[in-house]
DNA sequence: TTCACTGCAAATGATTTGCAAAGCA
DNA sequence: TGCTTTGCAAATCATTTGCAGTGAA
């Protein structure tokens, strides 16, 4: 049975990062956010609106992709250059592509090189890279462990 | 003064990954690996070749990328969803990425946690991912650092 | 009412493809 | 000669944009 309860939470989470809380934005928020991580690209999620009879138009999906990461919502992922991925975990974490299947997954264990929580890339940076220019820094390090299958 | 002269190492080089040595990927290849290592684009590379007088066609340069990424020659480069890179340094390594740019440099000092050479990811691997599936292996691993101006 | 948001269709930009002409073995 | 490769133009694919209509405050 579908809760057609305006979601009190939702709104408030729209209107904090300055978003109005339109029938559009609130179902995919629940779409994005009520069931976990996962990883979505533009497509991906425009299909999932439809199999949930969200009336929505691939141009608002592709909005308010955009709109949730400048909001911090979501964060992108590169790791294919045809196509944009984003991703419900904003923490400080790595990935897994799939290369034969073109899918992404996180990497739960976070190895230790990545630097303390709070600290994105500080052992990376304290290791390796002191030829830094000085009036750069680092907006965040990217890791991405590409799988094939053996077969 | 322009070398005219046939290249006999150059025609060597594509004969052995089993290329013919056409004018136009003699040309390329020269603009490719008779510098230093860069990062290209097909339409940096395009530009490249008409600056020196070449004469290619834009699909041409798409296709010997692809040809030459395929043979070894080349590493394809994941750090921008609109546009692909290549890199003529096939080694092991690893990137900045300047977002304010979109330039692309080599970290020369690669970080060991990288692992051993001929091993990659290896340190990573048997730090932090121990679940990785049975029936997959590392293809590779991609690190970018990406910087941006303090400005 | 007013301004933000949405949807549609057209525009864009990178890349790919079909196919005839030109080039290499 | 026979199979590749090239170049052009058209096709594709993901994404963006213009703009009129719709909706939230």
């Amino acid at each position: 049975m579908v809760d057609v309860r305006p979601n009190v939470e939702a709104v408030r989470n729209l209107r904090a990062v300055g978003l109005r809380p339109t029938r559009q934005r609130l179902a995919l928020a629940q779409l994005l956010f009520g069931h976990g991580n996962h990883h979505v690209t533009a497509e991906s999620l425009y299909e999932s609106a439809q199999n949930s009879d969200i009336k929505v138009s691939l141009a608002t999906v592709y909005n308010t992709l955009h709109q949730f990461t400048a909001a911090g919502l979501l964060r992108q992922v590169v790791v294919d250059s045809t196509r944009s991925y984003f991703d419900t975990n904003v923490d400080e974490h790595q990935h897994f592509f799939f290369e034969d299947t073109g899918e992404i997954a996180d990497i739960l264990e976070t190895p230790e090189i990545l630097g303390a929580p709070g600290e994105p890339g500080a052992r990376i940076n304290s290791i390796g890279l002191m030829d830094l220019p000085s009036d750069m820094e680092v907006s965040r390090v990217d890791i991405v462990v590409r799988l094939r299958s053996t077969a």
